[in-house]
DNA sequence: GCAATTCTGGACTGATCAGTCAATAATTAT
DNA sequence: ATAATTATTGACTGATCAGTCCAGAATTGC
């Protein structure tokens, strides 16, 4: 899933999935079935995981604290070293639309559903469900510029401050 | 220039390429150099045609109407097609970030010079230095997250209605 | 402890890739 | 008109691709 994440799906060779991997082709071919059908899966996983991610933010802090730390994680260069990858929904929407409109379509899907857990969570801060739409809507857009700017060679002190001017404005607005 | 644009780089083969523009393969190479060398020169096309693009509106426009328009064009499904292109610069940096770091990088700079274009927006529209510096940035995130969106299957509406409320947003904060 | 089953690795295949090159066609110069 | 130059083509190369397959290793059931 790293790989696939890091290099996109045309870059990851086989081979290069065989040596991440440690096995041998007919194992991956028993266990997966075929390249394209591994990285379904790991866009699953990935979904998943961050689920999981947005969950446990979710739980520990108020709703709109969450929201930025959502878009603020992964962005440190230390932490299991997956800075710089971006979204893996993202960039499989960007590297795939036109090429294989269904995995496009599934990393698609996956944000509409992250679309909804910001929703949720603008709900739980008190916005009426019409601004948490057009919110959430709002926030998707700044979720997707966040993901493309962590693939560029920017610091992480930009990225923040980028964040933080997008979530202040959306502070200032009416609930 | 428009087959890099939609398909990215190592989707476009040589035959795709030399199917587009009608010539042998001895010809490509003797005109282009290599497919790679072609990209680059498409990068840098693609960047003055938008850099084109951003002038005339300014020309014709009063500076926040300019960043409005410019977030919003070509996202109609019927001039030139371009529809659900996206920006190559944000396609290229997604897909090659980590594997041509180079050609990432010529585009990152792209729109870091995009960024700067909307800066002279805001200071025009008598935002102070310092705020132009930051709501440049955050216009930078709105645009790669527009750029995003459009590769998505989503309604015109939906990408015209996110981009309203960022740039009401913007309106409501102080310059 | 032995046999049946499952798992594993890597040689192999055909397809496709980017890039080369020499023969040919078109153009230009004289 | 003819020679020199330039442009164009498509067959060709070696490399790499995803995917197949079978022999041998490991595991399981008895």
């Amino acid at each position: 899933m790293k790989l696939f994440w890091r290099n996109g799906y045309q870059a990851s060779s086989l081979s290069d999935l065989l040596d991440e991997m440690k096995i041998g082709r007919g194992s991956f071919y028993a266990a997966f079935g075929d390249k394209r059908h591994l990285y379904l899966e790991c866009l699953n996983l990935f979904a998943e995981r961050t689920s999981a991610i947005v969950q446990k933010i979710r739980d520990k802090h108020p709703p709109m604290d969450a929201i930025r730390y959502f878009l603020q994680h992964s962005l440190n260069h230390g932490e299991g070293s997956k800075a710089g990858f971006g979204c893996m929904a993202v960039n499989t929407v960007i590297e795939l639309a036109g090429i294989d409109d269904e995995l496009a379509l599934a990393a698609s899907s996956w944000l509409s559903k992250l679309q909804t857990l910001f929703e949720e969570c603008l709900c739980e801060a008190g916005y009426s469900p019409a601004r948490a739409a057009e919110y959430g809507a709002y926030l998707m857009l700044v979720n997707e510029g966040v993901r493309v700017a962590s693939r560029r060679k920017l610091t992480r002190r930009q990225s923040l401050e980028a964040i933080d001017t997008a979530l202040r404005l959306l502070k200032a607005a009416p609930r």
